[in-house]
DNA sequence: GTAAGTCGTGTTTTT
DNA sequence: CACGACTTAC
């Protein structure tokens, strides 16, 4: 094969060694995809069947252009039919056909993330539990975790860590909310994102014969990302590889950042325990990036105690260090980068800097609400960028009321779909009808569309001038259920928009944002259009609504946009940016409490931090920018954060300080005695800590403790000891960190009106990290 | 039953 | 700040 010469002598092994298990531990930049999508193409022109090939992805992004890789490498023919996707887009994929086995039909609805909260919202309401304990977003967490650790509600109940963990946050009842929740999702013949996977093992060990059949069908099974796979993913890969063990899979310990939804980088740790007999091969040259970069990476990275003994080195240039950067706030980090960003941009072409595209760069953040001030910023020097993540576009208002539509006409038991769009276009069925509804459908059995449309069956009580309203609603639903079933899904979708009254509703908005979200729906019109010629092209005459909605409940990348070719920055948070890499990148807002997050206490999870910024500094090729504030609109508020305390992990000699472009104030004179650079991070990786919230302050005073900074600041660089505070609904929370403490230490937090307040200091030891 | 306005609260990362 | 829950006025 002519293009194996492509390869280094280890990825080369790792591409031809298609039989038997196999392990390939790849370093950041070291060719991954390049040997995955090799030894893809390999497989097929050793005239393995595309169809005989599963290969899943992290990322639908991943998949596609991987898939397009291959097409490169190969006869696009040849690569047509392979399986290529994320476990959830080939899982449902799967599912679908022996829906029915399950107890759903092929037409199951996935929920997203917002559909389970609101289903899970009604659930403890129905069980009488206050939602200010039992909060949505926390108890789907939960519920998440157990099925992703594949743990029934049953055996919810009797794991006593578990409910040990439920009752710190009082609520003893996550059991019943969990075992209702999936008897709801079963009526509403709909499945979450972790049942997309649970159901597919389910299926595979109640049916004998779909196991076998998949097990013959997926002769050789590749995953990639292999550290972020959860224990259900594992067991999956797991039970398809069996017979054969053809299975490779792909991955980096250190760059495991998705522990937060359930992966466990026990899987690719143990997995030459598993497969005793498996080849390990170790891609440890990093193609990508400059020495200074692969240094500066690993200097962080061996912070950490748990990895996999691995040396990544690169032979590129030197390059230049890293450089770190100091600004008042986050306005002025935002306005900092902007600024180097044009400076190095093509408009002004310079000397060697000539060759920059905007789309070299990258700015790379913690959280999404960081990239407004860079959009602010950005916008201002009428600098193109590309935001990525956020609320992407299936998640707009418009479009799931759209998407609404078109699940209940296809899924008539898809109950959250129906309150979405119960109320747009606004059509005089209100909260107390919509109460009783819920409450007959729940005693009878039934689908809310059901009760809706037979109101005598289940004896609903309402006046005949809501009966007259259901009646109609109900018709146009049983109407717009044929349509689906009679009509492709573009003639479908533009029929529905009409006779729901939608498009007529959203034309009658002329505010700039109504317009906007016309346009969307449009959009939304055009996309389906698409995906209807794209599956002719591919040889699928009829394409009904059934297959775009089994698609885009799981598109989150809104990245389509092919058509856009204009060069632009790209904005994304370092999660999003992970597999990516830019010639130039710019991490900001190294603070503590926003980087390592505010949420991470255990070691563990500080541990992953490290790895995220990991992740984020080996996505530069050529040069990376770190950057923090020492203050930080959050929330409405200001806040005040020392320096992360990675910077401090990262060895100084691969990384220069520069001093910033934007004076101190000199009328806030915050930091007046102390020079930021050397000390201001110099500060040593904490071993204790006291958090503590003072008593109520009004508005008023959270202003004056914001004023007291100072007072705060100076004592803070003491050798050895960080102190920050953070305003927090009616108090202050002031943390402190120290090396050596005492029985007796005190802390003054000094409130400018109302005098000053002593603390003393109850340490709690962190463990070690 | 709806629309507009007030109050309070809680904040990560994504399939 | 930004969103959801709740209140008040139509």
């Amino acid at each position: 094969m002519d293009f194996l010469d492509q390869l280094n002598d280890t990825q080369r092994a790792a591409v031809t060694c298609t039989e038997g298990p196999s392990l390939i531990v790849a370093g950041a930049g070291s060719g991954k995809t390049r040997v995955l999508t090799y030894r893809i193409a390999y497989l097929l022109s050793q005239g393995v069947p595309a169809g005989n090939i599963l290969a899943l992805t992290f990322t639908n992004k991943a998949a596609r252009e991987m898939k397009e890789r291959i097409m490169r490498l190969v006869p696009a023919n040849d690569a047509r039919y392979l399986w290529m996707g994320t476990f959830h887009s080939i899982c449902a994929k799967l599912l679908r056909r022996d829906a029915d086995k399950l107890g759903f039909t092929r037409d199951f609805t996935i929920y997203d993330t917002a559909d389970s909260k609101s289903l899970l919202k009604a659930v403890c309401k129905e069980r009488g539990l206050d939602d200010k304990v039992y909060k949505p977003a926390a108890v789907l967490g939960r519920i998440s975790m157990a099925k992703n650790n594949l743990i029934s509600p049953a055996e919810y109940g009797k794991n006593n860590e578990l409910l040990r963990q439920d009752r710190e946050a009082r609520m003893y009842d996550i059991v019943a909310v969990y075992e209702l929740y999936q008897a709801r999702l079963k009526a509403a013949n709909a499945m979450d994102f972790d049942d997309l996977l649970l159901n597919m093992l389910k299926l595979m060990n109640e049916h004998q014969d779909v196991l076998e059949q998949l097990q013959q069908m997926f002769r050789y099974v590749l995953v990639d990302e292999y550290q972020d796979t959860n224990y259900v993913q594992y067991l999956l890969v797991s039970r398809l590889a069996e017979p054969q063990q053809n299975i490779c899979v792909v991955g980096d310990d250190a760059q495991s950042i998705y522990s937060f939804r359930g992966a466990d980088i026990r899987n690719i740790l143990n997995f030459r325990r598993q497969y005793p007999n498996a080849r390990l091969f170790k891609l440890e040259r990093n193609y990508r990036s400059t020495q200074n970069i692969v240094n500066a990476a690993n200097s962080l990275i061996h912070k950490n105690i748990h990895q996999i003994e691995k040396t990544v080195f690169s032979e590129k240039e030197e390059g230049c260090p890293l450089s770190l950067h100091a600004y008042m706030d986050d306005r002025a980090e935002a306005n900092g980068v902007a600024e180097q960003i044009r400076s190095l941009s093509p408009s002004r072409p310079s000397r060697e800097k000539a060759q920059i595209s905007y789309d070299d760069i990258a700015v790379l953040y913690r959280t999404n609400a960081q990239s407004r001030a860079f959009e602010g910023e950005l916008r201002k020097r009428n600098i193109p960028y590309r935001i990525y993540g956020g609320t992407s576009f299936y998640q707009r208002k418009e479009i799931k009321d759209t998407l609404g539509y078109f699940r209940l006409a296809v899924n008539p038991r898809d109950n959250e779909a129906l309150l979405r769009i119960i109320g747009f276009p606004g059509r005089g069925i209100g909260d107390t009808t919509m109460k009783k509804v819920a409450a007959n459908a729940i005693e009878h059995h039934r689908s809310y569309l059901e009760v809706m449309r037979y109101p005598a069956e289940t004896g609903l009580d309402v006046n005949s001038a809501t009966m007259k309203k259901l009646l109609g609603f109900t018709e146009l639903m049983a109407q717009l259920h044929q349509l689906s079933e009679e009509t492709d899904a573009y003639t479908f979708a533009e029929q529905t928009l009409h006779i729901t009254g939608v498009q007529s509703a959203l034309a009658m908005d002329v505010t700039a944002e109504g317009i906007d979200r016309a346009q969307n729906v449009q959009e939304l019109l055009n996309a389906i259009r698409e995906f209807v010629a794209q599956r002719q092209e591919e040889g699928i005459d009829y394409t009904p609504i059934t297959d775009f909605l089994g698609e885009v409940s799981l598109q989150t990348d809104q990245d389509d946009n092919l058509t856009d070719t204009t060069e632009r920055v790209t904005l994304m948070t370092v999660h999003a940016a992970k597999g990516l890499e830019f010639p130039i990148v710019f991490i900001a807002g190294m603070e503590e409490n926003l980087f390592p997050s505010q949420f991470c206490v255990k070691p563990s999870e500080i541990e992953e931090e490290r790895r995220l910024l990991y992740v984020a500094i080996t996505r530069a090729m050529e040069r990376c920018y770190l950057s923090y504030a020492r203050q930080r609109f959050r929330n409405g508020q200001m806040a005040f954060n020392s320096p992360s305390r990675f910077l401090n992990d990262i060895d100084r000699r691969y990384m220069e300080i520069v001093r910033t472009a934007t004076p101190i104030q000199p009328e806030r004179p915050r930091w007046s005695n102390q020079t930021w650079g050397e000390r201001m991070y110099a500060a040593p990786t904490p071993e204790w800590r006291h958090e503590e919230k003072t008593p109520a302050a009004t508005s008023a005073t959270a202003k004056a403790i914001s004023g007291a900074t100072n007072n705060i600041s100076s004592a803070i660089w003491k050798e050895g000891e960080r102190v920050s505070h953070r305003v927090f609904g009616e108090g202050v929370v002031v943390r402190v960190y120290r090396d050596e403490v005492t029985d007796n230490d005190k802390i003054e937090v000094n409130f400018d009106q109302s005098g000053t307040k002593t603390l003393l200091l109850t340490y709690a030891k962190l463990e070690r990290i």
